[in-house]
DNA sequence: CTTGAATTGTTATCTTATAACATGAATTAT
DNA sequence: ATAATTCATGTTATAAGATAACAATTCAAG
């Protein structure tokens, strides 16, 4: 094996780009079957396809899903991919749709501060926060 | 109207308590269908009754939905009921099934100080914190 | 009453997700 | 090499979750 170091980004296989690029070029999270639909070109044919491609990219932490939506974004940190981190925080406006993506450093501290007194290891957390975003606001 | 004063739990009815108590019984959160299911012979006869029911409970704050579970459960804290709060916080154990909710005095002041820096105007939050519990890590 | 507004019932349908099994590719043992 | 095993992917069918659209009913105001 005298292969190069490869990059995780180089790793991912030919479906896991094409949804990694649908995600990229939307604005706002998608619901799996519209990605599927994005794709039915490029040899996605079932939503299973979908689905396991994302389970996939959100175990390598690259993409997270909105528990509140059912939809799924990529993941906007940089420290989620290289931790393969399947947790994230999001703040999710719901006069325009606009997500955004709080960085992590806060959240670990913050889940243990919550958790004090329970004996619980966490794996895996989801914040999600709705409201008004300041351009919502006006 | 000479009527006494209601308490909240007065107020509830038929179909509303008989969600309550179904969910009550239960000691995991339930899918809007398994509430159809056992209310049937209460009643309930579609989703729809069940669904608008279940939204009537949360804005009360006595049922908070768990987003990542697509599933219901009442709520825990006396605290919500009386502030008719939607927001809510659950450690969800992924091996036995737990569910226990977090007491928000310390959500709120967690969620501005991830909000630092962001203007954004919070009206309800998720916060789902899943692994292992206590009886579970053995 | 009776009109109009709001709630509840009912049917149909849409969206999201997974079970079950088939096919094919890679891996190892013989 | 090739059979046997395992693991990933394809495919069909269906389960589970949620809501749209409209009908029937209730209920308060005129």
């Amino acid at each position: 094996m005298i292969k190069t170091q490869k990059h995780a980004a180089l790793e991912l296989t030919e479906k896991q780009n094409l949804v990694m690029e649908t995600l990229a070029k939307s604005k706002r999270p998608l619901g799996a079957y519209s990605i599927l639909d994005a794709l039915r070109d490029d040899g996605f044919k079932a939503p299973l396809q979908v689905y396991r491609t994302l389970d996939q990219l959100i175990t390598l932490g690259m993409v997270h899903r909105l528990e509140s939506l059912n939809a799924y974004t990529v993941c906007q940190l940089d420290s989620c991919a290289s931790r393969n981190s399947q947790s994230a925080s999001f703040v999710i406006c719901e006069m325009c749709g606009l997500v955004e993506e709080l960085a992590h450093s806060n959240v670990e501290g913050i889940v243990s501060r919550l958790l004090t007194n329970f004996d619980f290891r966490p794996t895996k957390t989801a914040i999600e926060i709705r409201g008004v975003c300041a351009s919502c606001q006006s």
